[in-house]
Parts: C-alpha cells; sequence; structure tokens
DNA sequence: GACTCAATTATGTCTATACATAAACGTAAT
DNA sequence: ATTACGTTTATGTATAGACATAATTGAGTC
C-alpha cells in the first residue's frame, strides 16, 4: 500500500469531492485513519492538516475533524509583477517614464496610506509596454521618508515597481481591483477617456512607514485570471 | 527560550524582510537552524516548510534554501459566496430570479465549457440585492448533464450559486475578472449601458462534466479587495 | 433545571531516529 | 575538455512515543 501523506491527501480529498464524506460531517478521527492507511498518526496528520490549509476541512481539538460545510474555495493570486505577467505571455517587457518629479503628496494619496503630514514624496508616470504596444499606464507616489534612495534610482534602465521590489524590504499591503473609465489615461493607452478600464490600487508598507501609493490602468480587454 | 515552529516561522521571515537574509541568498540549512534554536530537525522543518508554501522561500534538495529573489507574493482570495460577501459587510442578502428556462446551450458558453455537442441547458438569470439594492447581476448557464437535479432546485428559496454549492460537488475551474460596459444588465443595476463595471466569470467543472458558466456583472463602485 | 469542575478525547506539536531522494560535487575514464 | 559515475549532502518524509491544549462530556452539586 503507497502511503505517502500525498496519498492520504488524494484519497481524503477524493472522499470529499465525490461527497463519500458529506459537507459538514465528521471524518474519522486520525487515530483510525491511521490504522486504515496503515502508518503513523503523524503521516495522517500531515495529510489532514494539507487539506484544512487549503480549506477542505475544518480541525478543532477534541470535535474532530469535519467537511468544510461551504468549500469557500480559495483562490491564489499571484501578485502581478508586470515584467513576469508579460514576459510569461512570450511578449518583450519596457516601460517608459512619462513623468518624474518632486512633489507633496497629495490628500488622496496620503490618506489612503494613513500619513498624518505631507511628507517628501516623489511622483511618477509610467507606461509599461508589451512588445511594443500600450500594456498599463501607472501613477505612483513614493514617499521618500521610507526609500530615500528612490530619487537616485536609475528608473530608464530598471522599472519603479522593479527597483522598489529590489530595494524596499516590505511587509504587507492592499490590493483593490475596480473597473473606472479611462480618463486621463487614455491616450497613453490609446483609447476613449470613456473606455472601462480595470483599475488596481495598490497600498504598500514597510516594516515601519508606508512605502508607495500605485494606480494602475490596464489596457482595454485586460484580464485578471485565476484557477481553483 | 520559546521554539515553537511558529516562533522559527516568525524570526526567519522577520530576518528576511529585515533583509538580514537577503533575497536570493542561501540560508542556514536545517541542522544549524535546529542548533541555534536548540529544537529538534523537524520543528525547523516545518517551520521553512511554511514559508516556502507561502512564497517567501525556495527550497531544493541537496541545494538548500533561499531567499526568494523576487517575492512574488500571493493573495488569497477567496472564491465570492456572493451571500457571505454582502453578509460579512453587515448587510442582508436576497435574489430575485429573472429568467429561468431550458434551452440549448449556445456557442460562446458552449465553447468556454469546452463541450463539444449542445446538450440540454437550463438558462437563469438571477439578481442579487443587498439590503434591497442592487449588488450584482448573474447570467448563468448550467449544464444539466452534470446535474440533472437542478430543474427542480426552488431558487425561490435558495439562489442558484448556493444550490450548486451545496448539490455539485465540484472539483475545480477558473476566474475571470474584467471591466466591461453595463450593456444588458444596466436596467437591473441602475446605471447607463456605458458604465464601466466588473465582469466575473466563471468556468466550474465537476469531477466528470463540466457544470455551470457564470458572467457576473457587479454593480458600478465594486471593489475587489485583498491583502498581501 | 442550572451550574461547577474534573475526566476524557481529538488534535497540535516536539523529539529522536531512520531512511529516501534529488542534486551538486569530485574523481576517473574517455 | 567532456562524459560517466559514485559520493556527499540538504531536504523530504515516515515512525513511535510523549506531552500540551482545547473543548466536549458527564458526574456531582446546588
Amino acid at each position: 500500500m503507497a502511503t505517502g501523506w500525498q496519498d492520504i491527501h488524494d484519497e481524503a480529498l477524493r472522499r470529499i469531492q465525490s461527497r463519500d464524506w458529506l459537507p459538514g460531517a465528521l471524518i474519522p478521527n486520525e487515530a483510525a485513519l491511521a490504522r486504515e492507511f496503515g502508518c503513523a498518526r503523524a503521516t495522517v496528520n500531515r495529510a489532514l492538516q494539507s487539506l484544512a490549509n487549503a480549506g477542505w476541512l475544518e480541525r478543532r481539538r477534541r470535535a474532530g475533524t469535519r467537511v468544510t460545510l461551504s468549500p469557500q474555495r480559495r483562490a491564489q493570486l499571484a501578485i502581478p509583477l508586470i515584467r513576469q505577467e508579460i514576459e510569461s505571455k512570450g511578449q518583450i517587457f519596457s516601460h517608459i517614464i512619462i513623468s518624474r518629479q518632486n512633489a507633496t503628496m497629495p490628500s488622496p494619496q496620503r490618506a489612503a496610506l494613513g500619513l498624518q503630514d505631507a511628507p517628501n514624496a516623489q511622483h511618477v508616470q509610467t507606461l509599461y509596454l508589451a512588445d511594443a504596444r500600450a500594456y498599463a499606464f501607472e501613477d505612483r507616489w513614493i514617499n521618500l521618508a521610507a526609500v530615500p534612495d528612490f530619487v537616485a534610482a536609475p528608473l530608464d534602465r530598471i522599472s519603479p515597481n522593479e527597483w522598489l521590489v529590489q530595494n524596499a524590504p516590505f511587509a504587507h499591503g492592499t490590493l483593490d481591483y475596480s473597473a473606472a473609465p479611462a480618463g486621463t489615461a487614455a491616450p497613453h493607452l490609446n483609447c476613449q477617456p470613456d473606455t472601462p478600464l480595470m483599475i488596481l490600487e495598490r497600498r504598500t508598507f514597510g516594516l515601519d512607514a508606508p512605502v508607495t501609493h500605485v494606480r494602475l490602468s490596464y489596457a482595454p480587454n485586460f484580464h485578471l485570471h485565476l484557477k481553483i
């Protein structure tokens, strides 16, 4: 009998998906499964933890393990590093800096980053290209108090996005996808101001301080694709 | 010394985020870390596996463990069970069936589900409401060959989405978010036909056969919010 | 019936040990 | 050089045993 934890994982998943184990129902405990599969309890534990982690099972001490009632499946969304997004499609990535200047950060961005005062900031507008065709337009504010070196970043050679990924350690952030008219991004993306575009707003925070606020307007027909 | 695997996980993550361990660099091997933390290798293994799983580390046999070069962070997106989406905001969920009829599935949906022939299908249009305000408009095709019982589903009491979640075991599917004009969904969502909306297209497959194709048009100002 | 508290139990985790396996390394043969 | 092959090494995984911890159960009490 093949009794790697993966095999137990797969068999348990099969029982869940085939409704052998019904949603909400208790499944046999670890000791029983270990007996059934002829392996140690730790091996069963590993398999079930993995399934719980993926959202198929809910486990509580003493109460046992049950199949998740509404299997609110989770999709993993890889955070778009635009270069990879483009190159993974076999296209050539490039970028153009539209504008770059120091300025005080405007209120909306300050609020989004939770900044009380108006720190020195740099405002960069970038156009990302896939095979020389407009892919996305980026409007970015960088908090220079968090990454002072950014003023010296050679943005002609490396995109703001990549420079920050490589040089600014970061802990967490938020993403916000929405739909909106192209507006001022229209001329850069070769569309009409009222063309619906997918918008990504991203806030990034370092270990201590807010780092950057980005509004990314994707070219028309962009799709955010996920598998579950 | 507190040496649960979580503690080791946290300390390792701290070293990554603080650039104590630089991107791309090798980190000490499990035996060395076990010595440092005064615990068994298995405990270190658990911590590092967890970090690798989350995308912070890359591990290869014999080659050791290194910090991911471009920490392509992953966000976990909970698949929208609309009821939960609405109720989690403290609003009251309800739905209205706009239309429901048997028909042969049209080509675009057939193609999306990879169906060769045109099986019997049911077409359901549903409006989802949050506190009696339009939240999303759903246009759904169900492959009756996969879930024949659907014809008897009491959709006045339970939404198509929920009925399928509860009654159709499913294995996998795809999600596609995009931006598009409201079009024919406009009157249901109280907006203009050219208002930009967030569109979710979902394909769901059972263990054997394709189950359903859904096009969901969210009301204006919908945001898909993720944390990383 | 309502409440308290101890016994029970399923999962959570750690340990020491062992062996499996992939991949890098070094050496020897071509 | 290049190739082939055995050695070394770091991770992957299994095991038995032990104790920790949360939570339900149930017995005893008011």
